[in-house]
RNA sequence: UCCUCAGUAGCUCAAUGGUAGAGCAUUCGGCUGUUAACCGAAGGGUUGUAGGUUCGAGUCCUACCUGAGGAGCCA
């Protein structure tokens, strides 16, 4: 088989993206079929070519009798590359129709192992056994466009404000938080290794480095979760400012979610058409935020019934009674220092709450963001090591950082995949990676 | 780890303790504008596994396996 077998020299090879702009033009098209109707002496087969979708028109009294009927006969997910004329058609899903002139079928899929996944309903477990081919499927595609349009706005957000991407490493000799379960790594000699769960230690030190940083990879948690909220592996992008404060981390999260929110709605339009997701809720998605204090977060939930009290860390129940209240995300910032990881710098005036901001998604979609201020002062430091019981071998670098030039300084992380299930009005996280890893789920 | 629910044809689901069915998919036939096309016909089953109760179990009981939803925890 040739790898990319031109059918034509003098017609060009176009992606169904850009059919508007070949109306009346003779084209080729390289894809699978989606779908195929067929009625006797004209058959409608539906070409995929991972771009988009277009309706063929193969009229039997117009072709070669041997291609007509390969054509009506072909199987779902078959590979071809079709040729024929561009046209505008009302009747056709997408407005535009190909009046077909010639074909070449690369892979005819068997009728004796059909394509898995028909277009009628199933469940979710056969989908995600098969979710190397559920990729192929509409709503999925449409998914997965909307991931790479938030990955590719976040990068151009701080690309686009000063922030230089300095990765930070998967494998790490310690627990960042001294808290979560951990992935342990067996290999590195004489020592544990873990996958990260976070780069936001790493993330200080090269702060100090470019001022202003963001990394953006993988992160695993072997928390035995089970929800339709947690992967156990997922990605999150962490931005570090030195010099900053709480207030700035509010300011660029806001800052952050409104640029990406609008870079959707501007260019993944049809995929969202595509989810049926309420446009308007994301469109609702403008500054300024609001902005409440843990205190009045929990005065609020205990009016609304939740059993929470001050000190207590939020249920999902209880971040979905508070961000009910509000069209965008809200802010809820000053929590108990007992909640949160060891490097979160308290509040001056108030020393048992630290300065740290949740960022809580409208429409029960919870914490898409966490973040906030970090301690600066060696000694304080030190002493919060001391209280969370955290080696203090481990952290000598770490404690480099409030030796050598120390500032106030803050950042935060944000889930991709929570953040994309929220775009795309999802029930559940597992379809916003193409390959979730889950407690019981790793294969494909 | 705990709680709840579910496993029946390739898929989605029915079946009062009494002969395991339908739609889709597949095969064959029909149809020149279909829109998850439609119409007719055919093939397709160790009812998750192992025990038990019963004259008789897909159905009731026990254990296990697999999956789903949730709790805790988290982005």
């Amino acid at each position: 088989m040739k790898s990319n077998p031109p059918m034509s020299d003098s017609v060009p090879r176009i992606s169904i993206r850009d059919a508007a702009a070949h109306v009346g033009q003779s084209v080729e098209i390289a894809g699978w079929l989606y779908n195929l109707r067929r009625s006797g002496k004209i058959c409608f087969p539906l070409l995929r070519d991972g771009a988009g979708i277009i309706q063929c028109v193969a009229v039997k009294s117009q072709l070669d009798e041997a291609l007509f009927e390969a054509l009506k006969d072909l199987t779902q997910e078959s590979s071809l590359i079709v040729r024929g004329r561009i046209r505008a058609e009302q009747r056709a899903p997408g407005g535009f129709e190909l009046d077909v002139e010639g074909a070449e079928i690369l892979q005819r899929v068997p009728e004796s192992d059909p394509y898995p996944i028909t277009p009628k309903e199933h469940g979710v477990d056969f989908l995600m056994d098969h979710r190397h081919l559920w990729l192929r499927s509409r709503r999925q595609h449409a998914i997965l466009g909307v991931r790479h349009e938030v990955i590719r706005a976040i990068r151009d957000y701080f690309d686009s404000n000063g922030f230089t991407l300095v990765d930070t490493p998967i494998f790490t000799p310690a627990a960042c938080e001294g808290t979560t379960t951990l992935f342990e790594v067996d290999y590195f000699e004489g020592e544990k290794v873990y996958l990260t769960q976070s780069g936001q230690l790493y993330n200080e030190a090269n702060a100090m480095a470019f001022g202003k940083v963001y990394c953006f990879g993988p992160t695993f948690r072997a928390e035995k979760s089970k929800t339709r909220r947690h992967l156990t592996e997922f990605w999150m992008v962490e931005p570090e400012m030195a010099y900053s404060n709480l207030e700035d981390v509010k300011r660029v999260a806001e800052e952050l979610i409104v640029f990406v929110t609008g870079r959707v709605l501007e260019r993944r339009r049809a995929e969202l058409t595509e989810l049926e997701r309420d446009i308007t809720k994301l469109e609702a998605i403008r500054a300024p935020f609001p902005r409440i204090s843990y205190d009045e977060a929990v005065e609020r939930l205990k009016q609304k019934g939740s059993e929470i009290t001050w000190g207590g860390d939020f249920g999902g129940a209880d971040e979905t009674l508070l961000s009910e209240d509000y069209d965008r995300p809200v802010m809820v910032d000053r929590y108990p220092a007992q909640v949160k990881a060891f490097y979160f710098q308290p509040d001056d005036q108030r020393p048992e709450v630290v300065l740290g901001v949740d960022v809580l998604a409208p429409e029960g979609y919870g914490e898409i963001i966490g973040g906030g201020q970090r301690i600066h002062d060696l000694n304080l430091l030190l002493r919060r090591l001391e209280e969370h019981k955290l080696p203090r071998e481990a952290f000598e670098w770490y404690l480099d950082l409030r030796k050598y030039g120390s500032v106030p300084h803050a950042g935060f992380g944000m889930g991709v995949e929570r953040f994309v299930a929220w775009m795309c009005g999802l029930e559940h996280i597992r379809e916003t990676i193409a390959y979730p890893r889950m407690i019981y789920r790793t294969r494909p």
